[in-house]
This record gives C-alpha cells, structure tokens and sequence, in this order.
DNA sequence: AACAGCTGCAAAACCGTTTCATTCGATTGC
DNA sequence: GCAATCGAATGAAACGGTTTTGCAGCTGTT
C-alpha cells in the first residue's frame, strides 16, 4: 500500500539500488538483460524516484523560484505576468523543472521568501518588478542564490547577475513622435510608482523628449489611480490632448472616466496604454497600447536561467524590442 | 564557505545533532542552557534546516501544487485565478507552505504534471476548472494525492475528496429576475466551454429559469468569442435587449462591440458579467457583474487543504454566497 | 540504602536516492 | 597461458536532517 522504493525494485529485479539508479540515469552502461529487468520490476510495482530524497543527493531541487510582492487587486489586473509565467513554464516543462511561486506583502514576507526558498527549495530564481536599487540584489547575493533579473534597460553590468532586458524607453519615444505627427502638443503621461526601473524609464524618457514633466502624473497601476490621474489633468487649466499610461488598465479607466466626462476618444482625447491586454483591441475604441512580448520574455528569461544553474555565467541579454499597436484611441486605423 | 548543516551547529554548541533537531522543532524538553548554545551556534553560523533533507526525514513536502490547463491568453485575462491564489497564499504563508505551480497545455501534460507532483514534490493540490466528471478525480485518487476542489455545486458527495463550492446558479437567478424587472423579456447567455462545471451550472440555470435555450451561445471566455456570440445574437431577426456572460472579458468586449454598432447602453442592450474583474466597475458605463469573492474561496480551500494534510477527513464546505454589483451597464445607479 | 521514576542528552538507525571505490568475470593482447 | 584491460554490477558511504533507543545522573519515596 505504501509508496515503493527503490529498494523494492532493486529487490524484486534481484539486482542492488545502485544498478536500479543507473538504468534510470543512464550514468554507467547497464546490460539490456538487467536493464530489462529492472524496468519490468520498476514498472510492476508502479515505482517512480521519491523527489526529495534524489533532491537531497544530487543537491538539486529542479524547481525555481518567482516572489511577487503584489497587492491582490494589482496582481489581477496586470496581464504581463501571467503571460510571462506561461512562457516561463514552457520551458521549465521541457527540462522537468518545477515553478514555486510565492505572493507576499510586505518587506518581511519578501526577504523570509527568499530565504526559504534559498534552503534547498529552488535552485534560482527569477527577479521581476525590479527597483532601482533594489534592495534584493544583496540579498540574493548573500543567499548565493543564482537568479536572473527582469528588467527594462541595460543596468546591471557589474551585479554579478543575468539579466533579461527590453528597451522601455523605445516604445514611449515612437508613441510620442507619433502623436507630435498627429498635431499633438500637450501630451501626458500617467506613470507607475517611480520606485520600479519599468515605470521610472518609461517616465525619464517621457520628459527628456518632452522637455518637461508638467504633464506627468504618478499613478500606482490600478484603475482607481487611473482615473484620479485623468481626473486631475483633465480639469488643469491647460489640458492635455492626449495622454500615454504606463498600463492598459490605468488607461482603459481613464480613456471611459473620459467618456462619462464628454471627452471623445480621439478627437477630444488621444490615449494610448502599455502591455498590450488582450481585452484592449476589443474596447471601443480600441486601445493603441505597447506589446511588449511577455511570452517570449519568459521563455527566454527561463533559459537563462536554467543555463546559469547549470553553471553558464551571468549574460545580459537583450530581448526583441516592443512594437506598438496602433489603434483608434489615438486616431489610427 | 558552503552552507552550514546541522552537524556544524551541533559541533559547535558541544551537543549531538539530535539535539539540535530537538531544539527547533521541540519534540523533547530542552534544558535551557542548551538550548541558549544550541541557538546561539545556529545564530552565529546563519543556519536553518535544510528543506531537502527535513522533507525526506518527515515524509513531507511542506509545499501544495496547483495544474492550470489554460491558453496563455485565457489565462491573462482571468482575473479570478490571481486574486485566488492571492488567498491561497496568505494561508499558506502563514504555515510556511510553498506554492508549486505548473501551467500546461493538453491532457498528456497535465497528468504528467499531477504525476510527478505526487512523487513527494507536494502533499496535496488545489484543483481548479473542473469539468463534469473530471478525468482527474479517479487519478488523483490513483495517485493517492491529497487534494481541494473548486467546484460550483455540490455534487462530490461521494467523490472521497473535499470540495469547496460556491453557488454558481443564484446569481443567475437573481440577475434575471432583475432584468426582468426591468422590463426585460427577451435576455441572453454567453456561457463558458460545457465541460466546465461552472459554465454549465450558469447556462443550466439559465435554461430553467428562462424556460429556454434560444438565446443562449457558448464562448471560450476569451474576448474574441465575446465579441462573435454578440454579434450572432444581436444580428437575429428578433434580439436580446440584454445579455448575461459568464465572464468579464467577453462582457467587456460584447459591450464594447455593440456600442460600436451603434447601441446605446443599457438602454437599447443591457450587460451584465461574471467574476467582477477590477476594471469593471471603471468601465463606460461601469459593469454590472457577479462578485465571487475569490480571495476568501482562495482562503478557505487552503485552510481545508491543510487539515486534511494534518489528517482531518474530506468535507464539502460552501462559501459565501457571491453578490451581484449592480451598475449602470443594467440601468441601475 | 535500595529502588523506581524522571530528565536530558548521546548514539544510532532511518528517510530514499546517488555516487564512488571496488570486485568480479569475461575478453583481449602478447 | 598469463597479465592487462574492460564492462557490468556491487556495497558502502554520502546527502542533511528526524526519530527512536538507551543510558547516566538526579530526585524522592519507603
């Protein structure tokens, strides 16, 4: 009744553990006779390795880590990291790698994940929502935990870690080139917390092209500070004509907080967002938005990853650059 | 350099490794002068217990799994799974339970996930999505695996698993009373996939309740399929002037669609949606949706996931009844 | 003073797998 | 025909903890 060993195999094969190991690792040649008892055995006692203990032995967990330190209600409505989970776990999949995932709120919670996950848990882990200056970079150096950063510009040269970059700064550049070609002149931007390398690129590069922040306006990804932003710039005294969010649902809030204000959407009122939902073609209008790949992203943030747990260097890698999808909510197609 | 182990702790303090464990897990009385060395070797050493190691020792992964079997894009744009596992974790947190994770794609996948997640790698798993007769319940029991469903009725009386179920059919019942109310006579379904418990309780009870199937059509929850069921039902000869969907996306991309064509909402078509995604109530107009409180089910399928780890026999809990937010996309506020 | 009953720790066995040094037997080379 | 070689299997020692057993040294009772 009980889960069987490998000493049970090895027993009913007549043959030792070790043997039995072998013929399922492939690391010594095993004779086709034994092999093929082996197997038999192995597969009539529905035997299959116990986890932890060749977990124990190889000194592998075969699993990585991800820590979100998220409030529940932004975690739902950012459509980025479930798509990048995806194409994380297509390619853990492939190599038999487990993902263990842990939501945390609070400085606390975050590092005591970290450091469990540190025990043997995972073998690394993958860093998003990166901060400038982000205090885990220590941590993990500390922890001698390999891990690979997310992140939005070419930073980490001497941080001793991968990481796996998209330029955030393009995507604001063309969008804002694009809405100067469209007789735009008062252009906003409705950013996230400036603490994150994301929203602070994104932001810098804003003004720096803009040759000014009046227009900025720091929100925190959620709907609500969507509107609040919206609502602030749009009753200023020389409002903008358009605005570029750092989100898409900051923007599909405040792109309809404008409707119900009278705005048409474009010609009162240009929006464009970032990330791409998927629901942002179907809203009307339509929302031009930034595809930033995160599937692909994913799957080669995994790579490099599993390349470093195998003993590859850290590499910083750039990942194919955002396009922008043009759509009626700025007057396109 | 390498990790300390307990031996190091237990070299240093003078004791026996024993001990040690007894110390941190208090299974024996300690004296307190020992404990103090014992402690403060381990302190000044930064050692914690290895989570290989305790996990063969005890027979206990200390860690839950969760199989998703989702398109990444139905995946993103589900915002009911992350304010779930935002519950989930809270919980689990608490007992310094992980979170193992896998997002597949097709059944081979899926039972291999549930497979090797049943080699030790957890001690039970949060099932999610279930189909009517769901080919997972015979082999999660074949694999011996502790294990939660989600479910929308009560119907695994005899299933030998617990299940933590919500009732999908009031709400139904309640919005269409509402619509009719309001004057409606001739409202819509766009349901989710059959095989879904959940889409089918929904669309069931609206059958029973509407008297007919006339009006309903079967989506994919995807916003692509929100936006093709409306178009069908509104091109009819004789159409809805409301409809009911069983999710948030495709509502928000059917009401999107429709005022595209030209129908004012909701006083030429009345919406209504399923799940109460964050945006939703940020939307022009805001959306009427069913509030399932995601977050508690996420809470209290862990909490029972837990005791019938620590041993505690398989129980059907119902949760909280789901609440509908009445908004303006049905005429009301 | 003898004996039972505690208490607190040491020692050893165990969890299920991998790995490493070794042995055994069959070939091969000279 | 004998040493050297080689492939295949063995047995024991890790891996880093937990749990059980056993023993020494007290305490307290009669």
């Amino acid at each position: 009744m009980d889960k069987p060993t490998i000493a049970d195999v090895a027993r009913l094969a007549g043959v030792t553990k070790g043997t039995v190991s072998h013929v399922y690792n492939g690391h010594r040649p095993i004779s086709a006779a034994t092999k093929k008892k082996v197997i038999s055995a192995a597969l009539s006692l529905d035997w299959s390795p116990n986890y932890n203990a060749q977990a124990l032995a190889v000194q592998r967990a075969n699993a990585v880590g991800i820590v979100l330190a998220r409030d529940p209600s932004v975690l739902a409505s950012d459509t980025f990291f479930p798509i990048f989970l995806s194409g994380v776990e297509t390619v853990l999949a492939k190599h038999g790698v487990a993902l263990v995932l842990q939501v945390v709120n609070g400085h606390e919670m975050e590092c005591e994940a970290y450091r469990t996950m540190a025990q043997g848990r995972v073998d690394g882990v993958i860093v998003l929502d990166l901060s400038r200056n982000d205090y885990r970079i220590p941590l993990l150096k500390k922890l001698q935990l390999n891990a690979v950063l997310a992140d939005s510009c070419n930073s980490s040269k001497d941080r001793g870690f991968s990481n796996v970059w998209v330029d955030d700064r393009a995507p604001i550049k063309i969008l804002i080139s694009h809405l100067l070609e469209l007789g735009h002149r008062r252009i906003a931007h409705v950013s996230g917390p400036m603490q994150y390398v994301h929203s602070y690129e994104r932001a810098q590069c804003y003004i720096e092209t803009m040759g000014s922040g009046e227009l900025l306006r720091t929100g925190d990804f959620t709907a609500n500070s969507g509107v609040e932003c919206t609502k602030d710039l749009l009753s200023s005294s020389n409002p903008p004509t358009a605005i570029i969010y750092s989100n898409d649902v900051m923007a599909t809030a405040g792109l309809s907080y404008a409707q119900s204000q009278g705005f048409k959407i474009p010609e009162d009122l240009a929006v464009a967002g970032f990330d791409d939902d998927p629901i942002s073609e179907h809203l009307n209008p339509p929302l031009t938005s930034v595809y930033t790949n995160a599937f692909k992203r994913g799957q080669i943030t995994a790579d490099r990853l599993l390349a470093e747990i195998n003993g590859a260097l850290p590499e910083s890698v750039e990942t194919e650059p955002s396009r922008i999808r043009f759509r009626a909510s700025t007057g396109d197609r």
